[in-house]
DNA sequence: ATTAGTAATGAAAACCATTACCAATAAGGG
DNA sequence: CCCTTATTGGTAATGGTTTTCATTACTAAT
């Protein structure tokens, strides 16, 4: 049941002028199988357990390379360190943003409310660019605060 | 028209248990006559101009503490460098966001469309509250793109 | 004014996530 | 299987920001 996957990406990187290797099917198969939202940090470690060779600089290198190939995307929360999850799960969901907790820095998914979203950002996007003359490639949407468990009473 | 503010702020600082102090001052007075969005370093070369011995540890300890107090206000960009405004200049706008230019790292602002905007985050904060029991106490909105100047033709 | 007490400063070192460098290794087309 | 070259891992470097610590300088009390 590796085999499947592991061909899927062997194709892509191949077919990109690039090789397959064992740390990048580590850091492929880590993100498959655990939660998302995971940092550099995250995913050494998680690959260190079975391929305790594995240096963090490959870690970055290939994040790099996957987000530059698409397979993966990046997220930036604020909280210092950069977060990263499969392209594929990510585009699978509903389209989503997220809560972040200020104090325990869980990230929650939401997919409700989206209509609204999706008309304030199409009118709000158009009437920017238009009156701006600004490209609009992407936008940033997110809400923090504090999660039912860190809550204040 | 220097002591005006400066007796402004030297209230402000006696206030709250903290000294006046030539940085401190320093440091406000570029804040106050200067461009906003101001980085660490910004304020540091500015200061240094008229205040060598300046350190730039100290812009860092004393902007901590200006946001600290509720006078300075500080932005993330997601630049890699904290930006600054005085929040006096800052609330005397209108509600507005901001449009990072991914090439040229400038920021617009703007301050039209906010209806749509103020209804939808109204709703949305709202409803992502009451279901997820989550105490939204900040929101951020952002849109990044190439502004007129560094658009593709 | 002088002083005592403590806040604030500046220089340098520490931090932390991320990146660059480079010699050693290994993937894969021929 | 070999040869070329991408890739790796270790380490040093980076860049923004924070900490440490001995020194300086506010302020209120004397």
């Amino acid at each position: 049941m590796r085999g499947r996957n592991q061909q899927h990406w062997r194709g892509q990187f191949l077919g990109c002028g690039y090789r397959m290797t064992k740390p990048r099917e580590a850091v492929l198969s880590v993100m498959e199988k655990t939660a998302d939202h995971l940092s550099a940090e995250d995913i050494y470690l998680a690959v260190h357990k079975f391929y305790p060779n594995i240096g963090l600089t490959t870690i970055y290198r290939n994040l790099e390379l996957l987000v530059e190939m698409g397979l993966v995307v990046k997220f930036e929360f604020g909280q210092g360190k950069a977060k990263y999850e499969l392209a594929d799960k990510y585009s699978k969901k509903e389209h989503h943003h997220h809560l972040v907790c200020k104090k325990c820095s869980r990230i929650l998914e939401y997919s409700d409310f989206m209509e609204k979203e999706v008309r304030f950002l199409k009118d709000t996007e158009k009437g920017l660019s238009e009156k701006y003359h600004f490209q609009i490639t992407e936008h940033l949407i997110q809400f923090y605060g504090y999660c039912n468990k860190c809550g204040k009473k």
